[in-house]
This record gives structure tokens, sequence and C-alpha cells, in this order.
DNA sequence: TGGGGTTAT
DNA sequence: ATAACCC
């Protein structure tokens, strides 16, 4: 354990001033502005191999062996008994066997019991506070500071082992009991190992997790120590956090496209990003990625926690070597329609809108999706609920139609992708007569996003059933 | 490169 | 509808 942890916090309650008499410590005056964005304390929750820590909760068997979860001709990720012997995620399905002929491979093609645990662990998350966003399966960041305002006001002076660190400090910096920063995101650390051991205790998962003051930083520092560990960033050492990046690529925010434009500018580390022109980086790239980015190079980053809630859409794909008939797709999109009606039924909101997404084939490079999508009408969006009875054969007539003008049936295809997708989910239209909610309930079965009807469902407030 | 997701334009 | 980002 760090030196901070033992050393600092053992001075406790010998950090009370000399001008705060009595019980209260010394920074129970130390208020924070109501609504200031300055000064939050944000965990990011990062699992461990996600998707091979199910496959060995699925099958215990599978703990002790080096293990490999497949999608198609790749091995997506791995446990560390795997990585031990070379493997690596998103490693060839051949260079992964050649590397480690034991490497045992489950297939993961289906994400449906990753996606499950994956909204376990956002629940859970959600319990501490409710501000949780996800990103992908197996990240979240929580906004603590509220929970840590109020952990702070509970402190009593006569807890001498209230104000220790949990997990390590990044660059092993020293906790500063009097700054009140510093206190503030130690308490977010104890929120973080709190986090975990539910995370353990309830759903048998391991993962890593970052606590600094903000989701660029807390992100970063979830890294540093890699399974099953966390990190405390503390503010002074944020410059120290983001030059350790070796290039602009590693910078959550700045992907692909983005890096390829900076290096043509010449831009390759952090510190040329920060000491770039700020006219030249904004004409080149637009104000509003210029500006961002250019802020993300120094650490800050002002973007709120917002809570994700459920969904926004649903989508079942699949990739293949070819597709290049009519009647191969529409098996195809039954196939993937039929997954996704059970989903949408489970979730019990219904889908206003059906998406149909292909890939072509193109003999290299230019990664392009192309997509078409409809409303659903208003007689299949009725039926959906009920255990999906008819609601298949005039789906896939719709969808059949969006795939005919996306592509030319007369004319050679070859397609490498077909994906569904359902959004523009909305709540169950339950308002009956004599309700508040009746009157007030645009109708969801026309044209319910037109105009002077548009007002949200956030704010109407309705009553699940 | 898989099988997902999100937001901005 | 696409393009960018994230995993």
């Amino acid at each position: 354990m760090k030196r901070a942890e033992a050393g600092e916090a053992g001075s406790w309650p010998g950090a009370l001033g000399p001008e705060e008499p009595g019980g209260l410590p010394w920074f129970h005056d130390q208020v924070v502005p109501a609504g200031s964005s300055s000064s939050r304390v944000i965990v990011h929750v990062d699992l461990d191999c996600f998707y091979a820590q199910v496959e060995m909760i699925s099958n215990p068997e599978l703990k002790s062996k080096p293990l490999g979860v497949q999608q198609k001709y790749l091995v997506v990720t791995c446990n560390y008994e795997a990585r031990k012997l070379g493997v690596k995620k998103l490693m060839n399905v051949r260079d992964a066997k050649e590397k480690c002929p034991q490497l045992v491979l489950v297939n993961g093609e289906d994400l449906t019991r990753y996606r499950e645990m994956s909204y376990k662990v956002t629940e859970l998350l959600e319990e501490f506070s409710p501000v949780v966003e996800r990103l992908g399966f197996d990240e979240n960041f929580v906004d603590l500071t509220e929970m840590v305002e109020k952990r702070l006001e509970q402190l009593q002076s006569d807890e001498p082992s209230a104000l220790t660190v949990s997990g390590h400090v990044y660059g092993n910096q020293p906790i500063n009991l009097h700054d009140i920063l510093h206190i503030r995101l130690l308490i977010g650390s104890q929120i973080a190992a709190e986090m975990r051991e539910a995370m353990y205790n309830q759903l048998g998962l391991t993962g890593c997790a970052g606590v600094a003051s903000n989701k660029l930083l807390a992100k970063l520092a979830s890294g540093i120590f890699k399974p099953n560990q966390q990190t405390l960033l503390l503010p002074e050492s944020s410059q120290d956090l983001i030059h350790s990046l070796n290039h602009i690529k590693e910078m959550p925010g700045i992907g692909y496209k983005t890096t390829k434009r900076l290096e043509a500018l010449g831009i390759s580390s952090v510190r040329d990003l920060q000491t770039f022109s700020s006219k030249i980086l904004e004409k080149e790239l637009g104000i509003s990625v210029a500006q961002r980015i250019q802020k993300l190079s120094f650490g800050e980053d002002n973007s709120p926690v917002t809570p994700s809630g459920p969904p926004q859409s649903f989508s079942e794909e699949d990739s293949f070597k070819k597709c290049s008939s009519e009647v191969e797709a529409k098996n195809k999109i039954e196939e993937l329609l039929a997954s996704l009606l059970n989903r949408v039924c489970q979730d019990g909101r219904k889908p206003h809108t059906i998406r149909l997404i292909i890939r072509r084939y193109s003999s290299e490079k230019h990664y392009s999706r192309e997509s078409r999508q409809c409303p659903i009408p208003s007689h299949i969006i009725q039926k959906l609920g009920i255990g999906n009875y008819d609601v298949m054969t005039p789906m896939v007539d719709v969808l059949m139609k969006l795939f005919r003008n996306m592509v030319n049936v007369k004319m050679p295809f070859h397609l490498t992708l077909l994906s569904v997708c359902f959004c523009n989910l909305k709540a169950l239209n339950t308002a009956k007569k004599g309700t508040i909610d009746y009157y007030l309930t645009p109708s969801l079965s026309t044209t319910s996003r037109s105009g002077k009807h548009s007002f949200k469902m956030k704010d109407t407030h309705m009553e699940d059933f």
C-alpha cells in the first residue's frame, strides 16, 4: 500500500486546524458552490476482460485455463491466463492458436449474457449514486460528488481511520489532509473500493477503478494498475498522467480520423497538441472538435456524467464473407429480426423506427456502411408487446423494402454485413380515459414527433405497467 | 477486425 | 443518412 495511506491518515484527528475549535473537522465550512462544475469526484469502473469473465462464471472449469472469446475469426478478448501466454485482444484466431496452442476458445457472437451481466453491473452502481453513464458493455462512469459531500458531513472527528485512501495513488503522490480536494477524492477512492467489493460479492466480477476530478482523468487513471486494482489521481499529478501517454491516439476522445488529421499537422504527442496554435487547429478541425480536444490535451474535460438509463436502440448484426442474393439476405434478416423482437418484448418499450444497415464488399479500405430507416407502421407497433405473433411477416416486408431501396437486386451485389436496428423507443401508452395522462399524452400511434405536440416523454412522466 | 453502442452534423 | 467517437 501507499505511503499516503499509512503515514498521513494516522495523523487524524490532528488534522484539525487551530482556528476551528470544537468537534467539527476543519473542512465542514468549506462549501463547494451548488451546481459548480469544478471539483467533481468521478469514478471510472472498468471490468477486467469482461466477456471472458462472464464465460468463466458460466463454466468455472475454464477458470484455470487460458481462455479466449471468439467472434468470427477474431479473439475479441481473453483472460489473463491467456494474456500471459501472448494472446492479445482482437488477435486473429490463427495467430492466437499459434502463440498459444492450449488456448480454449468459446464463441461470443451472441451478446445476450454479456449484455444482461453488463446491465446488472450498471444497476449495482446506480444503487450507490443514480448518475451512472455506460461506455460500452464493460465500463461505467459514476459522479460521486454528492455522495462524497454527504460522507464529509457525517464525518466525525473521532474516527481515526476514516481518512485512509483505498488502493493506489498515482505517482505515489502524498495526500495532504489539509487539502479539501485531496480529502474529497480520498473519500471517492473508498466508495470505489466499496463498489468493486459489491461487484465481486454480488456478481462475482472483478474490475479496475480510477478516481479523479473528471471523466477523462478517471478513465486514464483506471488503466494504470491493471487487473482488479484501483488508482486515485490527485490534481497535482494530472499533468504527469497525460504526458505519460505516448501518442495522442491514446487520448480518449481522439479517434482514428482525428489522429490522422492531427498527424498531418505534425501533431503526435500530447505536448504537441497543447502547444499547437488554437486558431489553426480550429480552422483545420472546426471550432468544436478543436477546442474540445485541445482541452483534453491539458487534462481538462467538463463533460458531465450523463445517466445512460435504458438503451436508446437495440440492434443485431451479422457479418459474413459473402451474401449476394435476395433470399439469402432475407433469411439472415429474419434471424436478426427474431432475436430483436425477443429483446424488445422483454424491454417493455416500443420502437417506432426500424433501420436496416449493410456493408458492401469493397476490395480494400473504405470500411463504410449504408442504412435506410423508416417509421414502423402503427398497426405493427400495437402488436409488439403481446408476444409477437404475426409481427414477423409484416416487419420482414418492411425490411425487404428498405433492402431493395439500398440494393439494386437486379444487379450483382456482394454484402459482408447485415444489421437490423430498432430505435426511437417510447414508453407504453398506458394513458386511460379520465386520467391526466389521457389529456396530456400526444397520440403515440400518429406522427407524434411533429411540432406543437412534441413534449417529451421524460417530462411527461408516463407510468409504467 | 466483431458485435455492439452513443452523439453530432 | 452519415460520420465521428467509445468499448
